[in-house]
DNA sequence: CAGTGGTCTAGACCACAAT
DNA sequence: TTGTGGTCTAGACCACTGA
């Protein structure tokens, strides 16, 4: 059953895409394996792990060794966000960016904070609030707990210059982080230092970053009204 | 220079990914070549190629032909987040899903829709509004458009039991879109049919997507208070 | 033009998990 | 136990792009 040939491996994803969207193979069908799928193609049985490999981190496949490669129940799009260094963000949008800090004071956190920095016993952690401006304009404000245990080097830096944002980033490692987005309404200061009435609706991103079982920091960014994450869902079909 | 030896491409990554820390190979840096990182850890050049593809992925390196691979000058988290249909979404949460449509009808869309859906000559749209439910609380109510030229099939389904929105992603291919997240007030109509208070934060999901350079839909997905989503950054060091 | 990454091949061994 | 995907290898050719 030599098809015409599929010479590389987008060209077998495309085929293979086609094969879901005309319901050859529906969600949840189990696809044939790579050997079998190979010899239909012509080609090595890499290209068509390539090509799997690539719709399965779109979501598109689920692949399980022995289990074999099935056509995923409920499609999802996944979408890549960026986010940067909050300095870089701003820069990029062609405007100057200023950073002014609040406070900066050791203390042991309040128990939301410590749920996530340090669940099992409470450390001291070095709390740090922060507006970032864009050309002047408040464009959002950081409220940041940085856990000292695991990064004791945080207490020698007074944050004047640098942000914390951009200090960790550079400076210290991570290996996951959990992020979140949510619409918040301003609270009192908050409101005030973004220069928005109070209950405004805010755009807040909430981060805690890990450095293997040990948490570095967490932060709550409060983006002034107007602010809109961008982004775009995956090309699965090329061209 | 043959080091301990690196067996595969997560610990290549892993070597790669110190050496930057370690600020050996600082943003802006260009790599050696994968010929002689090869040649450096004793494997093959495709497992080199294997680890530094996943790290350009991650937003980690920069590779051109002929210019080489570079470390990135800033640093960025991508995280991936998964938009899934929003049946299963609720679904999922252990909640019963309803649904109800409020309208439905064709006209010709507003200058703000008609850019983003056919920018060239005004056409026929299906303009649906419905409100999804989770066990019978509002939870997301979806503003949508979708062109007629593009999806004329659609004109034949009323939407009264299956949405929109699944039935759209079930139905019709589509190989890109663009997707952002902001914080707004809740308007009127929107806020008294997702049971808030007229202003209150709600999180918003505006989406368009194409088949090829032909938009298929674009919709406006409005919260109700208390949404979040949620996310992580990948893992690029392994363990 | 020439150096780099992008990809393909044919074969091999391994790791996992369903049976 | 055994079938499946996961990965590695050594070599080859190609495509892009900087010089």
């Amino acid at each position: 059953m030599s098809q015409p040939r599929f010479r590389n491996w987008q060209a077998i994803q495309d085929e293979v895409l086609r094969r879901i969207h005309a319901r050859d193979w529906p969600p949840g069908h189990v696809i044939p394996n790579e050997v079998d799928l190979a010899a239909e193609f012509g080609c090595a049985r890499a290209t068509v792990n390539r090509a799997l490999r690539a719709l399965a981190e779109a979501g598109m496949l689920e692949r399980r060794r022995k289990a074999g490669t099935r056509v995923a129940l409920h499609p999802v799009s996944r979408a890549t966000v960026d986010i940067p260094v909050i300095r870089q963000e701003i820069e990029d949008r062609g405007q100057s960016y200023t950073y002014r800090m609040f406070s900066r004071k050791i203390a042991r956190p309040p128990v939301s904070i410590q749920a996530r920095l340090c669940p099992d016993s409470p450390v001291d952690c070095l709390h740090v609030t922060a507006l970032h401006l864009a050309s002047g304009v408040a464009y959002v404000f950081e409220d940041r707990w940085i856990n000292l245990a695991t990064v004791p080097a945080a207490a020698n830096q007074n944050f004047d210059t640098i942000s914390a944002n951009e200090w960790l980033l550079a400076t210290v490692p991570y290996t996951h982080g959990d992020i979140s987005f949510t619409a918040e309404a301003a609270a009192g200061a908050e409101a005030d230092l973004l220069g928005t009435a109070r209950g405004a609706p805010v755009f807040v991103i909430d981060r805690t970053t890990w450095d293997h079982d040990r948490a570095i920091t967490t932060v709550r960014l409060s983006y002034a009204p107007g602010y809109r994450i961008r982004t775009s869902v995956g090309t699965p079909v090329s061209v």
